[in-house]
DNA sequence: GTACTGATACTCT
DNA sequence: GAGTATCAGTACT
């Protein structure tokens, strides 16, 4: 892809909670064939690894969770429920775990490319879940490991979107619910839970 | 509008 | 073999 200001692997090689917060009001590019679909950020997880029972590093690597433990600013999508796609943002420096799981987006562009994607009724349901914007944006296990500063699916920073952010508790997870690791934007129409 | 349920296959124990 | 970082559809209020 060949876009100005994508955001670089150091962004990601900090604390997990502080780049999830930050990643928010920043826009996902991504092209599929001469298409290009854009969408902003409006809300995102963190997930850490030992010390974090949610996370699927909390026990050490494993086949999956292995690429939590390596380079940051990587692609992480596995399949959840038999059904879905999530999409995870590896972050902290190679060595320890830790990932940004994208929970929530707003159309921006390509809203007819997502469309076939994924026919909804209303806009609203577009990308307003984890598994439906892995959907409409064609996010799959072949993206697994796939840097995001450069390829078919990247971000890019945006400078002057500075949202008003709200914490709050992890949803669909039974450990480490005490936890306010999830964050979103204000007021935002597609934000999957308030 | 909210509440409940079934689908479905992959990962780790 | 159990559990799962979800969603859509149905049945209600």
């Amino acid at each position: 892809m060949n876009v100005k200001d994508l955001l670089p692997e150091s962004f990601y090689a900090r604390d997990t909670a502080a780049v999830a917060r930050e990643l928010l009001g920043k826009y996902l590019l991504r092209a599929i064939g001469g298409d290009l679909i854009t969408c902003r950020i409006v809300e995102t997880e963190a997930y850490y690894g030992q010390n974090d029972a949610a996370s699927h590093a909390s026990r050490g690597p494993t086949p999956r969770s292995a690429i939590m433990f390596g380079p940051p600013g990587r692609a992480y999508v596995y399949f959840n429920y038999g059904v879905h796609y999530l999409l995870n943002i590896v972050t902290e420096p190679a060595g320890t775990a830790g990932a940004v799981l994208i929970r929530a987006l707003e159309p921006v562009g390509g809203i007819e490319v997502m469309r076939r994607n994924r026919p909804v009724s209303e806009l609203k349901k577009m990308t307003n879940g984890p598994g439906k914007l892995t959907q409409a944006l064609k996010i799959s296990l072949r993206e697994n490991g796939h840097a995001v500063f450069g390829g078919p699916l990247a971000i890019q920073n945006v400078e002057h979107d500075k949202p008003e952010i709200v914490s709050a508790r992890r949803v669909g997870i039974s450990a480490g619910k005490e936890l306010f690791y999830r964050f979103y934007i204000k007021d935002n129409l597609f934000v999957s839970k308030k």
